[in-house]
DNA sequence: CCTATTTGTCCTGGACGTAAACATAGCACT
DNA sequence: AGTGCTATGTTTACGTCCAGGACAAATAGG
């Protein structure tokens, strides 16, 4: 079933943590290697040498400011791309994403109307046939990776419901790998978010980190446990907008009653200060701007809330950061001495007032950078399944 | 900083694969270690062997029922076994604990009134030294864990707080190393509870399971995360008593109001039933024995409550299963038709219909084997460890 | 007693990383 | 401009480890 151990296996390790070291933290310099992964300069020599070899990796020289022999700097290959694609109510965006993180292309095609599955896939498919110049001859396409704004079951590729889509019991894996011919992974919109804050953004080096994001959907998040991204038994972790904050309190679509996103949401926000959904860009410039009474409570009213939930998730998790993006970030900006200090005084015997609150840190790249990581993922692993030439358009032998 | 790689870490890995086989899943054949651990007859004959000589494990023959040579059985040495303390507000209980999870011994020195740390050093020297004569010579203590009713940092061994004992910031660690002579780990009880219970108990081969144990201090808590152990940046992750779940309930001592554990209470039971702490032994039969509307409107009230806790921590960890212990698990026995129902009906989408509810599999035991599995931890993860001859009075060379 | 089957043991070969010696490339000082 | 210093890449010898194959051992079934 699982491969064998070996001496391969220890390649295999040392490979997966050069390549990865190279893909999140930028160019560094084979020296760097060397300290970051302990292992001797000669081994480090083999192993970029391998990777250079696969394409993943490849060297600059440096002008050096040190004294001593400079090092070249190792680069990941942005030339090895994902592609990622986030299916949304209005539109569906279309991502190419190098190793190394950066987004190189993001096309945003808009729709009249929700998409439904099928649409999603002939729209990517004409989107990824509009750049297969670009991604033809030098590119290595990696695979494509979907962030779906629902419950996705990420191991058999399966979403159980997108409720904004309308999505209901359907494998998207399928539709998308037949219709790209490439490897395709699917998984929530705000785990694959936190992934993505967690190596390039706000939560980067944190070992124990929550990510929480308000849209207009809803709330959803994720969180990094012990280094890990937490999945839990199917994927559908960190549903913390459906945490019950308010017992007895308005009745949310999920059948409970005070969920979190019932409570703290951005209409009531965007109602405050008399703005509509189109104009959701514009409010937090309106929420700072206007001081008026009733703005004021209701942003208290919801960063109360919001605290509520906070504390609860630290004292379940014991993080060191928790970054909040999309509306709760203009929540934490409008009002961070209180949530702050409501955050610090909730949870159990001061666990709270360790706990670092910031904004997210990427912006409409977010998802693409995620849904891309998701593809990484397996080559970060094992850079050798690279090997067997893996081009876009599939050839089987 | 850390070791260098080479081709021994590969031997590390596969030393404690092996141990931890034998260790967490009884005697094994070597056969069962072959497929278990994708290693061959060889490298297995190898491992076992050197497990062997290390003390670690032993072999016995067995009556073969099936055709073929016998393969011999490969047993964790009991002989290798680790000291638990769990000190309590009455008592303070010292365990014996070999390698494979035997409890070998069991001894409660009940106390007069709420040990001090300093009478609870005392108390577990004079009861290990009781226990000399049986740990020396041919015994391996390879150290002691504690189990404390409290917050600790697992990390730097300190006692954040821990209400109950009345003990805060302090470092206990430390006193129990220099009494004793051995090394020392301390960790939250129902941390450790976890880990017990996911290692031999009812969460045994989940991989994402949560555990709650109600006791008369409160709830407490731990979670399995893709088959890890949750800790949180300092070891205090878990604490699921102090969910609110009744926002503007009774005040809790924590600071807040509405926790769970103000709520979901034993002194609430034990009062309907007319019995007082004592007699908490009887709570069980007492509740399902008493089927008046009081009794049972009591029952409801908790069940409910802990639903909505339980719900939440579903949304949030997608676990396959939830492991409930102390009076947590009376409450399951009472009514599990109510709180199956709440927790299916309340996560998104269905999600709860999936998680199985099990009442905590290891009694009186419990705390005593987490305890020692977290000494062990260090040995499983490096089995060569045991070498500098650490016997129970060391003598450095 | 013989055969099939399963498993332990021994031996060889290949893969891998380390360590140490050597080579190289830039800086800094004179 | 030259010389030494320093940090780093490169090459080679070596040890460790595991896979795989040949052989031996131990048992059940006929």
């Amino acid at each position: 079933m699982s491969e064998r151990s070996g001496t391969e296996d220890l390649r295999r390790r040392n490979l997966s943590a050069v390549l990865t070291a190279a893909h999140r933290h930028g160019p560094l310099t084979r020296a760097a290697l060397v300290q970051r992964c302990n292992l001797t300069r000669s081994t480090i020599g083999a192993l970029v040498g391998e990777l250079s070899a696969l394409g993943l990796v490849y060297e600059t020289d440096v002008a050096a400011a040190r004294v001593g022999r400079p090092s070249p700097m190792v680069h990941a290959s942005e030339r090895v791309v994902a592609l990622a694609v986030n299916p949304d109510v209005d539109a569906v965006t279309v991502g190419v994403v190098g190793l190394g993180g950066m987004v190189h292309r993001r096309i945003r095609y808009n729709t009249s109307s929700i998409p439904s599955l099928e649409e999603a896939v002939n729209i990517t498919r004409a989107v990824v046939e509009g750049l297969s110049v670009e991604l033809a001859g030098s590119e290595h396409v990696l695979g494509l990776g979907l962030a779906i704004p629902g419950l996705v079951n990420a191991e058999v590729g399966q979403v159980l419901l997108a409720p904004h889509l309308g999505w209901k019991d359907v494998d998207v894996v399928g539709p998308f790998r037949q219709a790209l011919g490439m490897p395709v992974v699917a998984a929530n919109d705000a785990t694959l978010g936190t992934l993505a804050e967690s190596i390039f953004g706000a939560a980067a080096g944190y070992s124990d980190a929550l990510y929480l994001n308000g849209s207009a959907s809803g709330i959803g998040g994720g969180a990094i446990v012990g280094g890990q991204p937490l999945g839990g038994a199917s994927g559908y972790a960190g549903e913390f907008g459906h945490m019950v904050t308010r017992p007895g309190g308005e009745q949310c679509h999920c059948g409970r009653r005070g969920c979190l996103e019932t409570e703290v949401n951005v209409d009531r926000l965007l109602k405050v200060v008399n703005l509509n959904h189109a104009q959701a860009e514009q409010l937090e410039d309106a929420l700072l701007a206007t001081q008026t009474f009733p703005v004021l409570r209701e942003i208290r009213r919801q960063t109360d809330l919001l605290a509520i939930a906070l504390g609860n998730l630290v004292n379940v998790f014991n993080p060191q950061i928790i970054v909040l993006g999309g509306f709760l970030g203009v929540l934490l900006a409008a009002d961070r001495e209180r949530l702050s200090a409501a955050v610090a005084a909730g949870p159990i015997s001061g666990l709270g007032t360790k706990v670092r609150l910031e904004r997210a840190a990427l912006g409409a790249e977010l998802l693409l950078v995620g849904a891309a990581e998701a593809v990484f993922a397996g080559l970060l692993a094992e850079p050798r399944s690279v090997a067997p030439g893996q081009e876009s358009g599939a050839s089987p032998s």
